[in-house]
DNA sequence: AATGAATGAGTATTCATTCAT
DNA sequence: TATGAATGAATACTCATTCAT
């Protein structure tokens, strides 16, 4: 019974995450009410307040939420026990399915994150948790960069973290794009980039022809 | 007369853009008061009416100049007349360089962003403008990678206009990354980000090995 | 049993009225929440409800309560068995006692008063309340007055009920003084107040009785 | 021209208090609604806040303009000039007046008294306002009651200062009374109880002049 | 053209009260 | 009887925008 008391807390507020997402897709940000996300979560405004402390922090836990999923949908697809070219194979499969399943979504998260960061507060909090979730991804991946190198397949020369953080913007910048322009974004341009940013790493076969500097 | 009339004109919007871009710096776009921005561009409340019909549209241009500036940094360093190697270096060298200009006042673009974006009527504007200005961009470099293949220094085989994309995905996505982990995006990250792209690109001096498929 | 029964609930009301007393002291009769009350007097909200029929009731007691503390002060004082000089005497030391035991809570007691008066219902209750309270007083100051007037020490001339409401007035007037400048309203202004009004009413065609102060 | 300007202000701060006032009195402090007191001052709710920062920074305006309005009737009424027993005898016959003219309107006063107390910043305002104003009220009675001490028709061994609070305490109270029992507190009453508290101050070694009846 | 006083639409939020358990 | 989660009415206040001067 306090089993079913506690997931009736949780049932409920994922049920008002869900109806904020579709009042905003519909509405905005700003257009959203927040008698209209009440009523479509079939809960009373009191007990909104007693999930959210405002709407804002509603539309903040709103963005986190779709970082968390995008976050399993990677995880699901990447066995830390694999060898390392499987799982960054499928770390970046993943990461393209990511940006299929979010891309229609980002709008109203740009939306959320213009309200949110005007706040001093709420900016602190939503800039500090896309720092650290950011920063996590980017050592996931470095650690698999860090294992082609030790195996001899990623050139010695470029620093692991620093092309982590390339992927990761690879993937930010088209889910930018997608909000605006899908048909220039497609899972179809991530995934050549990535191929081309890849093979950018892989260890010359042949000496390096001498004053490739790359750019 | 009349081009020192059109003069102050001028001058007197770009203190308004100024002056509006320094309070929404201050106070995020929703805490921005007309009225502050009116005082600090030395005009009434009402003369700002006559250079932007409302905030909003304000705020949009607001974010139609930082592009143009960044824009105006690219062409400067772009000899256009110039072969595509030395064309296609300054380029990526000039993004980079916006990365350094624009990355500070990226928290204010995405808020103004976000904000504009709810309502159909802006969205419509600033989706279109940027749909227009990334795919100029994107046939510019294209253009530079075609010639790049045709002189037998690129791969054939990539997609140019598909890698283009590539190429300012990853300028949006370090743009974005500033905007709340500046150390996690600065140029150095472009620079390498740039150059292994670049690498990925070159035609194999030896022929590629068997199997590789990028990723 | 039902003794005991009653008991707990004379106990429990008293815990809550004891409650809205320190609580509304801390926060103001509008800022005081029935949640704080009710963790405050530990009972439940729905407990609070079972005494009062709503806050506003609540505070109505909380008025009602002071006046009659006030009045115990005077019963304890004023034997009705003993002459009236004395009688007379004892009760307006008394009120002196009282306004130093009501005037530091006078602020909350004069909130509570404004913000009960507001509703029509209430009004009428408190109005009825404080009339009845203050015509009683007066009867019974008058009667002690018409007694000295019956003994020759107080001028005949004078309207015993009149002046009965001049000795409350006197009270009130410094209760009220007192919440917002207790230095102008103690027990020594009083105490001499009250002294001058009784030398007022003393029968002068004869020579003052040596020794007579008034009070 | 600037003149007029200037009275346009003045006048439609008049009017929005008188709005105040009257709403006030029909649907109490609480139940009043800024709507209203706007539409009935025939300005906007816009306007309303140019004068008054809040509702209860306009209800506490309220209050003291009563405040000031009683002062003016007992001006009015005073010659400073005049010889002291004129000047007390018309100051208190100016305090009856003010009891007939505030004494409707105390309901109203209280309760803004009360609402605007609940807040501290408010709180001193009011209590800072009261307190002077009784105070610069009490140096004047004083000092009407010295001069009599002087010309040796008061009792010398009274303390003015003291005996004057007792005076205003006796009008306060009655207004005090009249919010809920206007019969227990007409001018009748109070003019007797200023005549009591007069004789009592008598000077009563020699045999009272005749035709002395204090006020 | 410029001004800035006046307007008034629009809604997040609170918290007294209720009532299912 | 007691509880405290849920309800929802009710409104002060802001500030973008207008327009008389």
């Amino acid at each position: 019974m306090s089993d079913s008391r506690g997931n009736f807390g949780a049932v409920k507020r994922a049920r008002i995450l869900q109806a904020a997402l579709r009042v905003g897709e519909l509405r905005g940000v700003d257009g959203a009410r927040m008698e209209e996300v009440a009523s479509l979560a079939q809960v009373s405004k009191g007990t909104l307040y007693r999930f959210f402390e405002s709407k804002h922090d509603l539309f903040l836990a709103t963005i986190i939420e779709s970082y968390q999923e995008g976050l399993r949908i990677v995880d699901i697809a990447v066995d830390p026990d694999s060898p390392w070219q499987q799982r960054l194979r499928g770390r970046l499969a993943a990461l393209t399915r990511v940006l299929e399943s979010l891309g229609p979504r980002m709008s109203l998260h740009f939306q959320a994150w213009g309200v949110v960061a005007g706040e001093p507060g709420f900016q602190e909090r939503l800039y500090g948790f896309l720092r650290d979730f950011h920063s996590a991804r980017g050592l996931e991946i470095a650690e698999d960069i860090r294992e082609g190198q030790r195996a001899g397949e990623f050139r010695a020369d470029v620093d692991a973290g620093r092309l982590a953080e390339g992927i990761i913007a690879l993937l930010s910048g088209f889910l930018y794009r997608a909000t605006f322009d899908p048909d220039a974004a497609t899972s179809g341009h991530l995934q050549e980039a990535f191929s081309t940013f890849v093979r950018g790493l892989a260890s010359d076969p042949a000496p390096p022809a001498p004053g490739d500097d790359g750019a």
